[in-house]
DNA sequence: TGAATTCCTAGTGAAACAGTCGGGATTAAC
DNA sequence: GTTAATCCCGACTGTTTCACTAGGAATTCA
């Protein structure tokens, strides 16, 4: 039940493009250095957020990467399934139906794994950029006050 | 985010387990047929699970595996946490803190993570063997009800 | 004693993970 | 028009995890 860091890095980059939206384009490398990963790995991880849309590149010098969509309208659930595909405990309870199982209306385990699902989903699709962007200024504030306190020690 | 063939043919063993609470031992012969799975593969689950104590062994013949606990006080996290591990998105909201991350307090994406992993936590904790069980019936009722109505056209 | 069981350890092929690398295409700046 | 910065793409690689299989020792009922 763990996430890759295909989805952690690229949830990062995209939450970077989106402190960045309406702004010039940002470069791989300016990412890369941000988040501390290698621009070859991070590379690979936008390119399929760019096939999905969500992201639009600017070749050549002074090129980079801009979001393609407003911060409010890319939820973490658009950047996770792209990234790390259905966020489903099981197949048999993923988007596409694969009917593997023929068992599925009466199985009690499934109950159980449609409900993980349904909780997962609801924590991501609930969640936009927009919101990391104004939970990332409420945290700075606080931090500001953190590290101001500690100075009056 | 996928559960693996260990914590999903575990909690099926459990559950069969569970449905055999108070009766004779069940050996891992008759619960692999039922699941259909390797004897040798199950025995490998059931061993940590017989470790954390939430089963009994009898050796030799007319052996098998009990619940060593009643059903309602096992929960669906307790038999996927032993067969899993920790169940969270990432290692920086997983129960034991491994303070990897020194900026975990004002991450952005720890906090998603977080989120996550409560409202997953939230639905695991709250099912217990017990709840299996009444599922099962309840389903096993629908599904004759279903039958029967597809037996009248 | 023999058959049925649990218990334990080791091995294994395939896939996924987490990258690295090299080269080609595009474009702004000089 | 050259150069440097950038995106783009495909191939390669070492490590780990997954999902088992195999074999044998210990235990116990009949």
């Amino acid at each position: 039940m763990r996430l890759s860091t295909k989805g952690r890095y690229g949830l990062k980059a995209m939450f970077d493009l989106a402190m960045n939206y309406g702004d010039k384009p940002v470069s791989l490398t300016t990412i890369a250095a941000r988040q501390g990963v290698s621009v070859n790995y991070l590379e690979q991880l936008i390119s399929p957020l760019r096939k999905a849309g969500f992201v639009r590149s600017v070749r050549g010098a002074q090129g980079g990467y801009l979001l393609n969509v407003s911060p409010e309208e890319i939820t973490v659930k658009d950047v996770l399934v792209v990234l790390e595909g259905p966020l489903a405990p099981t197949d048999c309870v993923k988007d596409e139906k694969d009917s593997s199982c023929d068992n599925a209306d009466y199985c009690v385990t499934r109950l159980i794994y449609e409900k993980m699902k349904e909780s997962i989903d609801q924590v991501v699709t609930s969640i936009t950029l927009k919101d990391m962007i104004d939970d990332h200024y409420r945290m700075a504030e606080l931090k500001a006050q953190a590290d101001d306190n500690f100075k009056c020690l």
